[in-house]
DNA sequence: CTTATTACTGACAATGCTGTAAGTAGCACG
DNA sequence: CGTGCTACTTACAGCATTGTCAGTAATAAG
């Protein structure tokens, strides 16, 4: 019997408790659970939200309409009525989610424009709250990987610049590359931490030992501090 | 209509040129394709070395038998043959690789237990080979993404005992989380390359700029460099 | 040549998915 | 209250996919 032809894990599992309620009790017709309307602005801000939970956690084929509609509460030929088809529906939540991270990344470089000294440390600490501690770094690496967007590195050059800026203040030799490089392996640890941070850790310890709660921040602490070393010696 | 509920690139496309010819022409009844006749443990072999290159390429639900059939030129029915199952077709696939990968790591660092003087650069250039050349860091990216596997983080301890123990003998003063930490590190910007590499480094370049070929191994070296300097200074 | 084994095939069943069609119901406005 | 708009529902069509079944043919052994 071919039973499960799509996802193995998972199967049935609602992120939310929504989903239509459909008494089978008392009644012997069938009484038609109440209809809840909604704005269409309201109704789109929903379906979207549940589709990227659903994308950073399963990836995109894991995004399916029916699930959505439980997770939303409504039925699936909804979400075709706001969204012509389900791949406008992942290009939509594709192009918000990059909208914000790019919104979040300018916040995150523009709130500290002040002289504070370790630049590095407060850098990656935001990188952090925006790649991984929100879930964009997930959505980008299942668009990369089943390489359907380019538009991945959002801001890589303009953080490189800016932090280069800044940098030639106190180092006037820094060459470019350098500090190209320095962003570039943040950017990289950054999408290797959200893909395969906790696998690696788990696989750090020695068996038995207890995870280490600490240790993320503290390696966190640790890159920021060998991003600002300089490496003139040998 | 809908005409494709499943992954939307790449609809038909052979990604060998075998298929099951099926000639038209001729004969008015039809001619049953001649048929080949493997041992079971090349069919096999076959059918799990065309699985893995769609897992590395399209991810766990890229993997469909009738693709995967057509591959390695037999009907889907021949592949529930030998696996008796889609699933564990997949797990004998991940089964393999994780085995090819611990192997070939193994064989890298043994390869070279000579006192030679830069280790980093030979550490770093062994495991790109391995695992991004090779895919493996593809297979793992998608298989940790998928959550469907705890087993990404193969030897991470092993190597970080092994580089400490040479390290401990110049650097005596050499925490071992500090080791840890830099191989972590080496490890994250390697998925992270795999996942993220390309798409990055284009982001990188300003608008208009020319590839540069040579720019992954010279960032390598950078880091090979970078994961040998110390920093004492505070 | 005959026979046994089994790799392999074609046809089909079962299921889940996207998308369509037509009707229903909530809400605003007269 | 009636009317229009449209968010939403139920039912269904069409297709892809996994898995089953009964049979076919390649190969080895007697």
């Amino acid at each position: 019997m071919a039973r499960t032809p799509r996802k193995s894990p998972s199967p049935h599992t609602k992120v939310k408790g929504r989903s239509v309620p459909s008494p089978p009790e008392a009644t012997g017709k069938s009484v038609p659970p109440p209809r809840r309307r909604r704005t269409a602005e309201e109704a789109r801000a929903e379906i979207l939200d549940a589709a990227e939970r659903r994308l950073a956690e399963l990836g995109p084929d894991g995004v399916r309409l029916q699930q959505i509609a439980a997770d939303v509460g409504v039925s699936h030929p909804a979400i075709l009525h706001h969204f012509e088809s389900r791949e406008r529906l992942l290009s939509e939540v594709v192009r918000r989610a990059i909208q914000r991270l790019e919104a979040d990344i300018v916040q995150a470089i523009a709130s500290k424009n002040e002289a504070d000294e370790p630049p590095a440390l407060e850098t990656i600490e935001a990188a952090h709250r925006v790649l991984v501690a929100k879930g964009h770094a997930r959505v980008l690496a299942w668009l990369m990987l089943a390489g359907q967007t380019q538009e991945g590195g959002t801001g890589v050059r303009t953080v490189a610049e800016v932090a280069h800026e800044r940098r030639v203040r106190i180092e006037p030799n820094a060459t470019f590359e350098d500090t190209l490089f320095r962003v570039l392996l943040a950017g990289l640890a950054m999408i290797g931490e959200a893909v395969a941070g906790p696998t690696l850790r788990a696989a750090a310890r020695r068996p038995g030992e207890p995870e280490d709660a600490q240790m993320p921040e503290r390696f966190r602490a640790w890159l920021a501090k060998l991003l600002t070393t300089s490496l003139e010696s040998g």
